[in-house]
Order: structure tokens, then C-alpha cells, then sequence
DNA sequence: AAGTCGGGGGT
DNA sequence: ACCCCAGACTT
């Protein structure tokens, strides 16, 4: 065996940093945030949050989270729950199959007769949704189990802390990282370690040229403070840019309702419902040959105003057309939508957001 | 190892 | 504009 692993980090480096978590623990003691899932760490609660938080920041998942315990308080209720209700719940966080995945772990759960999760890494790594991360955040924080958590935080905090200027991108190195997390990690505390690591990358050892080194309790340790360019790490190869797509998005109004249509299963944003749209912007001549294809050529329309949103990898530029038919034919895959199933029934991407406000008036005002 | 999968807030 | 976020899964 003559892999990186072993050449990346020298183990009388990671020694060296050891003595770094007294004063690590000591801070994140008189520093950790007050958040919903540490007041109560079971399981299940932490087990959500941390699906949650899969790259999402922390103050976009609290309101999600309390709503989504209220409303499935335990893991059988969210294997028995209908997915429409899944993803009404998820609805604005986006990444939709970690919900999915996480009510297939959970109805894994009870088919094998369980009530709560397993309480091994491997076990809790073999469930749908769980990765490397995850595994080691709820077997280290609700087992108390002594494994790492390593994500981008601790990437970030690791590569400071040794001055590491391998791409944390790969694969490779990121095993690495979370060997050299293994061995650094707190027998005692796992729990209370992995979550004051990413504390201190959320809160001090900020991304970019933000970091707050003064503030930083462990910077007596850290070799890219010593160097003064700890704005520098970590290390990370160019992402390819995103493809524009542009498309154009019908909103189709007629008897206080609006014509909504169920996405595909597979691919982005599956299973969503979504303002009817299509590819390229469409001529007067091809939007009414699509109108006239859902039933409604005598629809009179209306251009509307651009709208722009970006996904990861797909960046959408807009054009909203205006419909109103004069009924509501049955469309393939779709339905009439009144407010009150918007705001209860449909989840709704927030890509049409542009188009929200507009359509809430719509379906409100007398006429329509 | 690279691509897919959301959305939002900070700089 | 660009970054990146308590990542996982598929190809």
C-alpha cells in the first residue's frame, strides 16, 4: 500500500495539534449556539437536523426543523407519512431526495421492526441518505460513539490548522482529513468535539478571506495563522460553470385556480409541482399552439416580466406569459390549484417565486 | 473522479 | 459575480 493517505500528513503533525482540544472544548463550553436539535439530542431529532443541514446553513433549516418535528414527531410517523406531505414540509430547502431518502431509512427501520435508529456507524452508514458525514454526526453526537464527522467546516478548520494545500475536492484527500479527524478526535466527547469543530468553522474560521483569527481560541495551534494567510486554505479546483437554460413559464389562470404540473419522478426537482414551462422562449405563434394543445386556444394572453434562478448547475432565464382560458380543461399531468391548495397541498420549487406574487393576486381578484 | 441535485446569504 | 454551505448518490 503506498497510497496518499499515509505521505499527506505526517502523524508527528497531528500529535503536535492534540493538545489543541482542551482549549477547543473549553471554547465551544462558553460559545455553542442555542439550536433547537442540541436542546433535546435523541436519535431522531438529531438524525433530521443533520439531514437538514446537508449543505444548508444553519439558520435556513430552524424554522424547517421545528415545523417538521411538530409534524413528525418520531421516526414511525415519518415512515407512514404521505410523500406529497414529505415534500410540502421540504418545500424552499431544496436537495428533495434527502427527505425521500430519509423516509426510505425510516420505513427500513420499521419493516425490520424498529422503532429508532441503529446505534453503530456501519449500521446507520448503510441506510439511505447516510454518508460518511452523517453516520459519524449522529453516531458521535446521539451515541456517543467515537467516530469523526468531517464536512466542509472541518475541511476548512484541518486545513488551516496543518496549512494543507492539497484539494479538498477529491476524494482522496478528503479520507485523509478525516483520518487525520479520527486521531485528533476526543474519545470522551466525541459528540461534544465534532460539534465544536464545525462550530468553530461556522463561526470564526470563516470561508474565503473572513476568518476571524484574533477570536479564534485554537490559533496558537494553527500553522496558517503562524503564516498569516489563513485566507488562503483550504485549497479547492475550479468548478465548471453553470449552463444557462432559457425558458418560458405559463401562468395559466382561470376560475380562481391555476393550472399546476406534477415534474417528472426522476431528475431535478422530481416529483415537485411546478407553473407549466417549456424550453427556449416561445414565439406568440408557439405559445398559442401550446394552449391550443392543453384545450384552451381561445385564451387570451399577456407577456409578463423576466425571471432569473440558479440552481447548482443550471442557471433559468425566464419569460412569464400570462393565460387565462376561459375554463379549466383537464391537462395531462396536471390540475387546477386554488390558494388554498398552494398554501397546503402543492409543494411549489421556489424557482417560480418571481411569479408567486403576481399568481396569489391573480387567484384572488374577482374575474378570474 | 466527475456529474447531479436547491436554495439562499455573504462578500 | 462568485463563494459555499453540518453532503449523498449515480454514473
Amino acid at each position: 500500500m503506498n497510497d496518499r493517505r499515509k505521505s499527506l500528513f505526517v502523524p508527528e503533525k497531528i500529535d503536535a495539534l492534540r493538545p489543541f482540544s482542551a482549549p477547543l472544548l473549553a471554547w465551544y463550553g462558553a460559545n455553542a449556539r442555542r439550536l433547537p436539535w442540541r436542546v433535546l439530542p435523541t436519535p431522531y431529532r438529531v438524525w433530521v437536523s443533520e439531514i437538514m443541514l446537508q449543505q444548508t446553513r444553519v439558520e435556513a433549516v430552524v424554522p424547517y426543523y421545528e415545523r417538521f418535528l411538530a409534524a413528525l414527531p418520531d421516526l414511525p410517523a415519518l415512515a407512514r407519512a404521505p410523500e406529497d406531505r414529505l415534500l410540502k414540509l421540504w418545500e424552499g430547502l431544496g436537495y428533495y431526495s434527502r427527505v425521500r431518502n430519509m423516509q426510505k431509512a425510516a420505513q427500513a427501520v420499521v419493516l425490520a421492526g424498529g422503532t429508532n435508529l441503529p446505534g453503530s456507524y456501519e449500521a446507520l452508514r448503510a441506510l439511505p441518505g447516510i454518508g460518511p458525514y452523517t453516520a459519524g454526526a449522529v453516531a458521535s453526537i446521539a451515541f456517543g460513539i467515537p467516530v469523526p464527522a468531517v464536512d466542509g467546516n472541518v475541511l476548512r478548520v484541518l486545513a488551516r490548522l496543518l496549512a494543507c494545500r492539497e484539494d479538498i475536492a477529491l476524494p482522496q484527500v478528503k479520507r485523509a482529513f478525516e483520518q487525520a479527524a479520527a486521531a485528533l478526535l476526543l474519545r470522551e466527547c466525541p459528540g461534544d468535539f465534532n460539534q465544536a469543530m464545525m462550530e468553530l468553522g461556522a463561526t470564526v474560521c470563516l470561508p474565503n478571506a473572513a476568518p476571524r483569527c484574533a477570536d479564534c481560541p485554537v490559533r496558537a495551534f494553527c500553522a496558517a495563522a503562524r503564516a498569516g494567510n489563513a485566507p488562503d486554505y483550504p485549497y479547492k479546483s475550479p468548478k465548471k460553470p453553470r449552463v444557462v437554460e432559457e425558458r418560458t413559464v405559463f401562468v395559466v389562470v382561470a376560475e380562481h385556480t391555476v393550472l399546476l404540473r406534477r415534474r417528472a419522478g426522476k431528475g431535478l426537482l422530481a416529483g415537485m409541482w411546478e407553473l407549466p414551462n417549456l424550453a427556449g422562449w416561445l414565439s406568440a405563434e408557439e405559445t398559442g399552439a401550446v394552449l391550443a394543445g392543453w384545450g384552451m386556444p381561445e385564451a387570451e394572453t399577456r407577456a409578463l416580466g423576466d425571471g432569473k434562478h440558479i440552481f447548482s448547475h443550471i442557471e433559468w432565464r425566464m419569460k412569464g406569459l400570462l393565460a387565462l382560458p376561459h375554463a379549466c380543461p383537464p391537462v395531462e399531468d396536471g390540475v387546477w390549484a386554488n390558494a388554498a391548495d398552494l398554501a397546503e397541498r402543492y409543494a411549489l420549487p421556489s424557482a417560480f417565486r418571481p411569479y408567486a406574487r403576481l399568481l396569489l393576486e391573480l387567484l384572488a381578484r374577482d374575474g378570474m
